[in-house]
DNA sequence: TATTCACTCGCAAACGTTTGCCACCCCGCG
DNA sequence: CGCGGGGTGGCAAACGTTTGCGAGTGAATA
């Protein structure tokens, strides 16, 4: 690859002048920025990000660390911050860590060493001091990060999850089930909490049984469905994310259940997915591109120093959106 | 963020023997590494990869370019992709170009200021010479370049096409119609002349109207789908890409057409979706990971010099993978 | 004519690594 | 005692930029 050497020599000037007409940082003289630029032309050259960097002390690279890309969600939450990213000049390096802890350091390690303007760490498990210490801005996204001193972007889980329920009492279902994620992710948590609220908000008991942990997965929610079925037989169903709703979906379709006129299914998240299924699947939640690019945002601002200051919670309102899957609980 | 320079002078050491306790580069006495890892320990150093970058003129960082990221099917590769580069010690830079040749022109050059090792690029539009004298490895994925002197590695769709239409000969169909992707890209004319040559080689004229053009999104088949229920009335539909056979699944499903007793559906691709939707989609191709992994590993073998010669053509064989929208045409 | 600018442009020192080359010490051998 | 050589480790030159500092032109001004 030519460089900036190469350029000047064929330009007959120095290099010094090169560099300066190709960052516009001081007037040159119209024949000499000509000769410059067909010199440029000539030798198809194109600046070293690199070497600029390590003169800038700045990569204009940002990491993207995501625990697993098994669920649609990150993708969504990947493309917005991808956006958001390209359009101010910044790249983003993409790991996923599928859920394991050693590939998390072995990935943040990797980030580091490239010199990664910020990092933003989507809904990771126990990050058990990983990410102390780290020498850059961080902005956890999606999870409520209590131990870390940082920057959290997310919607409201448990207002969220109030919501989707809400939305079911309101339809005049009472027999409502809930399920939910691993019982040691905080979100899902938060969700079964929001779920539980509503419950008692209208004066429903929930009673044991109606809650069933699962794992955040269609297949997860398949066969928790098929277990409410054969015991609680709720009306309703409300499924902490939507990959666990798709699965309800399956569930019922397989046993002739219909929905909505048997048998109502709310999600959460609103993922793409929602819309792709027939009936389409109720959700609760906001924008995720959205959410990405306001977290992307966010780093961003505290990367250009632009933002600074103590931590901030961004925590955005979940928002519902009725589709196929819910109705009116039908007279029986 | 703590340097060479400081760790050797905290270790009392010069910091060319540092560099070489680092990278094991040649024999250091037990007392002295010893000085030094607790001197690294201690400013939690972390190498320069930038500066290393630049000596080695290397960035183990290869760029991917996306034409648009809203099929899923974009996803999964990127899935397969990054994971075979994580386990190599590659990076990966995600560029979404959004179908805007404008912004594949801008990513591309910001990849090349990045010094990235090698470009893979999934199934762009017209090139038009954009990517012709790239100075660094290239695979193209997806999409046959028949303009570019470079790796290509995909399905062979005129194969996967004819399969797909062979299942649904096989089970005893001749009103078969087929929704395709737009005209002017390569990959949906191959599949429609997949579809033609098996419709074809079982005597079956391909009636005016039994072949439409769309745009490879859901709405895309739903639209085309109604479209064809309301003149052609197929009794099974091909529809080049998973996402329009989802459309088509609900076009159907909103009039009650019952998928498959009345209606078969078959898609391209065998994105994770097809297995989410009820009826689960019929479909053909390969792991869709998989195909990522080898084009990542191709790539990486260009770049080593391991993989050295002309251009090669890795095109996989697609499989049927016969789910629950396809069956037996129902006797009259 | 001497001084002061405005306008152009070049020199060379960073940025943080890797690595070829060389210097030193000490031991064993002739 | 002289010398070779294995075992260690330091010097300094790259890699390709950015940028502070300064130098050289003319022309305008005093």
């Amino acid at each position: 690859m030519a460089t900036l050497k190469d350029v000047a020599a064929l330009a007959g000037i120095s290099y010094t002048t090169v560099s300066h007409v190709l960052n516009n940082t001081r007037p040159v003289s119209e024949p000499v920025r000509r000769k410059v630029e067909a010199a440029i032309e000539q030798l198809a050259y194109v600046p070293s990000g690199v070497a600029r960097s390590l003169k800038a002390r700045a990569t204009a690279t940002i990491g993207l660390l995501l625990p697993n890309s098994i669920n649609p969600y990150f993708a969504e939450l990947a493309r917005g911050i991808g956006d958001h990213c390209g359009r101010n000049g910044y790249c983003v390096i993409l790991c996923n860590a599928d859920d394991d802890a050693a590939k998390q350091r072995h990935y943040l390690r990797m980030l580091l060493e490239k010199r990664i303007d910020g990092l933003l760490l989507a809904s990771a498990g126990p990050s058990q001091g990983t990410f102390d210490a780290l020498p850059i801005p961080l902005v956890v996204l999606d999870r409520e990060a209590p131990a870390l001193a940082s920057d959290v972007v997310c919607i409201d889980h448990e207002q969220g999850a109030w919501l989707a329920t809400q939305h079911l009492l309101g339809l005049g279902h009472r027999r409502i089930a809930c399920i939910t994620g691993p019982a040691n992710v905080n979100v899902a948590n938060l969700r079964a909490a929001g779920y539980r609220r509503a419950m008692a908000d209208y004066g429903c008991a929930v009673v044991p049984g109606w809650q069933v942990n699962s794992d955040f997965t269609s297949d997860g929610g398949y066969r928790a469905a098929g277990h409410l079925f054969g015991s609680v037989q709720p009306s309703a169903i409300f499924a902490a994310n939507d990959m666990l709703g798709v699965g309800v979906l399956r569930a019922a379709a397989e046993r002739g259940i219909r929905v909505p006129q048997q048998l109502s299914v709310i999600g959460f998240d609103d993922i793409e997915l929602c819309r792709y299924v027939y009936p389409a699947l109720s959700s609760v939640g906001q924008s995720i591109r959205q959410l990405g690019e306001r977290a992307a945002a966010q780093l961003l601002g505290r990367i250009s120093g632009e933002q600074a200051g103590p931590p901030q919670r961004l925590v955005v309102a979940p928002a519902l959106i009725a589709r196929e899957s819910t109705a009116a609980l039908a007279q029986p």
